[in-house]
DNA sequence: ACCTTTACCGACCGATCGGTCTGTATGCGT
DNA sequence: ACGCATACAGACCGATCGGTCGGTAAAGGT
């Protein structure tokens, strides 16, 4: 075989970077292969079609989420901290390199994106809704240092709305007060009562 | 010249309905004249473009959208209502009317979806910013009744990324508990202290 | 040394895209 | 009755779309 002229890695990161910036409909495979320099033909050579290409893209964006951002989550396995890094510098940290991502050519949220599109009939939507799922879950388990196990879920489901919508101001504005304002009210809201969410009642 | 085949407003809506479940790149102008029973060339005929369309449609269903949904702010001119008009009252109805339109085909907010779509290079954000400026000044208005001017913007502000985002979930899964849950925790948060919130000291 | 597999490229395909042009039937003002 | 503006239809255009096919050059196993 010739040599590899792009790793897959490199290749995913070419189309997510189109994707992202572009949407998915409004992204040719000749898109993809010029940025890659490839040919068209050699990308569909690795994906098999456009359809595969964004299904590869879904998964290496999740991996690359969960690895980059969710992983500041972690109270463990972080060098030189102490008892400053609390609930609240975790996911301030979160939101930091979540919103790197968000900031990068002004293009939002990749998967709250790709949501909304509603490419190719839903056909992508199971794989996006993992997105979601490996937010909520993430962030449940990390609110469960504070809440017990419903509130923390209902908090996390909060933060998810609220960030996804500052998200959406922010890219129809491109104002990153949207962002900074998001994240100051969701780090306020750890240390005040959920509105509206009543505690289960104790059996008796 | 020939019979009008079809009123201004009912291409509108045909263009609205194509656009709002397949988004615009996703929609072409065959798909519209299918719809509408016409031919490419007259679509084009009456929008002159692809783009020209877009506007049009925008501006037609920001018109629809005050008049509709918004118009259920008001304290007047609605009848038979006395003094369970209340804010939450008006408040649930305008969700119950916008609602029925994110429903509608489980394709969300027409506005959000476009906004994140990032067509055209952004040609259409101006047009898409007055959507949530509509929202926001009619929210904010509302509020007044029950929180100083700062408070109301800010209020109206939260809720509006909030409400952003639970359509997104709304369409990630179509499941419509993600709208109601939004309703619930928005009218509970009308009792409630805004978390985060410092009101303007008094000047000494 | 040979052969299979891999990783492409370039040419090409039918379909579809937004848009133009020409023709034509009709309603309206005069 | 006539002329013009309107509201289309149908044919057509070049560009671009996702995808296929045949060829080719190099790495790796034997």
């Amino acid at each position: 075989m010739p040599t590899q002229q792009i790793s897959r890695d490199e290749l995913l990161e070419c189309a997510w970077s189109l994707i992202h910036r572009q949407g998915y409909a409004a992204t040719s495979l000749a898109d993809v292969a010029a940025a890659a320099g490839l040919g068209k033909a050699g990308v569909l050579h690795h994906f098999g079609s456009k359809a595969g290409m964004m299904r590869a893209v879904i998964a290496w964006a999740r991996e690359r989420f969960a690895a980059y951002v969710l992983a500041a989550f972690a109270k463990e396995g972080v060098r030189d901290v102490g008892p400053h890094w609390t609930l609240e510098a975790r996911l301030a940290e979160v939101f930091r390199r979540q919103f790197r991502l968000v900031r990068r050519d002004d293009a939002g949220c990749f998967f709250g994106n790709a949501i909304l599109e509603a490419a190719e009939g839903g056909a992508f939507a199971p794989a996006l809704q993992g997105f979601v799922e490996d937010f909520l879950a993430a962030m449940t388990a990390a609110l469960r240092e504070r809440f017990d196990a419903e509130e923390s879920a209902e908090r996390a489901y909060r933060l998810f709305a609220d960030y996804q919508g500052a998200v959406l101001l922010y890219k129809a504005t491109r104002d990153r007060v949207h962002l900074e304002r998001f994240r100051d009210r969701a780090l306020a809201s750890l240390s005040a009562p959920l509105v509206g969410y009543e505690p289960l009642p104790v059996p008796t």
